[in-house]
DNA sequence: TCAAGGAATATTGTATACAATCTTCATGAC
DNA sequence: GTCATGAAGATTGTATACAATATTCCTTGA
């Protein structure tokens, strides 16, 4: 990790793929991982000096890095105070989760009216590596799949700034989505879900896959006690 | 406005707003506004070294104030050539608004269940005042009051983090926004528009208020025509 | 022992310097 | 006149220094 972050792309790799490397962007990444991994928790200080020494930087594209993590929203900058990662309560949560629910919904919807044919195989297709890691018991071989599964949903809608933004809430909430797949249960469920939203669009149907995506992502009933209760362990 | 810059609040001024300002912040709204008035032009490049001349500082919070515009999505970061104005193209335009609409028309389904009475009475006073805005056939003032209008809306749906988010799309927006109002008939139109908006969140009637909203906002046959004709002025 | 005040230290915000990369300009060859 | 090459100048990316603000620690007095 530290030995990425001190040798950017070098001019010859830069030319190859078109697209140069700044480090402070590499640091944004970096940190953003460590949050959805949860090696950073929510509420934790980034001191940018402790930061700058730990990926052996100067403090300036640490700075610039958690600026755009502070606009991204994953990060919270108080004046004067410095970085820290969000912390999110239940009730913005919710907030979230329900913003999150209604633009799955809308990728969905429009998948099954955009999505090519190759496209619904490649969504098909992860769907059943999502049933083999579903099989092993593994959460977080799952959540991986789950990823895949709802990357490809977004892309399937056609439109690419609401594949953005979906992409971007997505990430905001990554800590919490990987909490929830550790509920018991939770795992079948889910793909039980994903399920309902394949046939969907397999079938054409715009409306019901709406309702199948957006009813997998809000999280209702008993299900929310679950997860309010996986929140404080 | 450069003066405003040179002289961030004082710390009794910090302490009394409780939130103090970091010269960074005014710079990102200033280039924000600039942007949104089109005093800033799409494409435009944004030359750090000119821009802390003109604003009076250092080339530091210059730098972090583009960023966070970057981040926003109202600059375009080209890594060692520097910050470009987005250019929104055709296409990228229609997807963005496709997914307003659909942010918008949620606001209006759950401000339809979730407004005050006195809220409801407060969005109707603005819809008042935009009928006097339209009377008076000045686009910049309908412009003003039709802000305020979608602020309210945003705000009633109750849900903080899609007030946030409408609001941050909204503002990507702005610059087309303005310009649709200056196509002829469009200021009577959206007025109505807002009016059938208004009715629906009164009666109570969730899903009328989406349709209601959601059509608001997305531009459909003659007026895409319209629009886009708009932009090529 | 506790609270208040001041000093020391740490962290953040900004300015400046240096390095890296890009763009423009001038010159020479064909 | 066109094209290629190299130099000069401009701009961006990062490091370092300085200033401003916040936090921690220590001392003193009640």
């Amino acid at each position: 990790m530290t030995d990425l972050l001190s040798h950017p792309a070098s001019a010859s790799a830069q030319k190859h793929d078109s697209t140069p490397v700044r480090r402070a962007n590499m640091l944004r990444d970096a940190i953003a991982q460590e949050i959805a991994t949860g090696t950073i928790q929510p509420g934790e200080h980034l001191d940018e000096v402790a930061m700058a020494r730990r990926f052996g930087v100067s403090r300036t594209p640490i700075r610039e890095a958690l600026m755009q993590l502070g606009t991204m929203g994953l990060v919270e900058m108080r004046p004067h105070r410095g970085a820290f990662v969000k912390r999110i309560g239940i009730a913005e949560l919710v907030e979230m989760i329900e913003v999150m629910a209604e633009l799955e919904g809308m990728c969905a919807r429009l998948a099954a009216r955009r999505m090519s044919a190759a496209e619904i195989d490649a969504l098909e297709q992860i769907h059943l590596d999502c049933a083999t890691a579903a099989e092993n018991g593994d959460p977080d071989a799952y959540y991986y799949e789950n990823e895949r599964f709802h990357r490809a949903l977004y892309a399937g809608c056609h439109n690419g700034f609401l594949t953005e933004e979906a992409g971007r809430l997505h990430e905001r909430t990554k800590v919490y989505r990987r909490l929830q797949l550790r509920v018991r249960g939770r795992v079948e469920n889910s793909f039980s879900e994903h399920e309902a939203v394949v046939e969907a669009i397999r079938a054409g149907k715009p409306e019901l896959a709406e309702k199948a995506a957006r009813d997998h992502v809000l999280i209702q009933g008993e299900r929310f006690n679950d997860f309010v209760a996986s929140l404080e362990k």
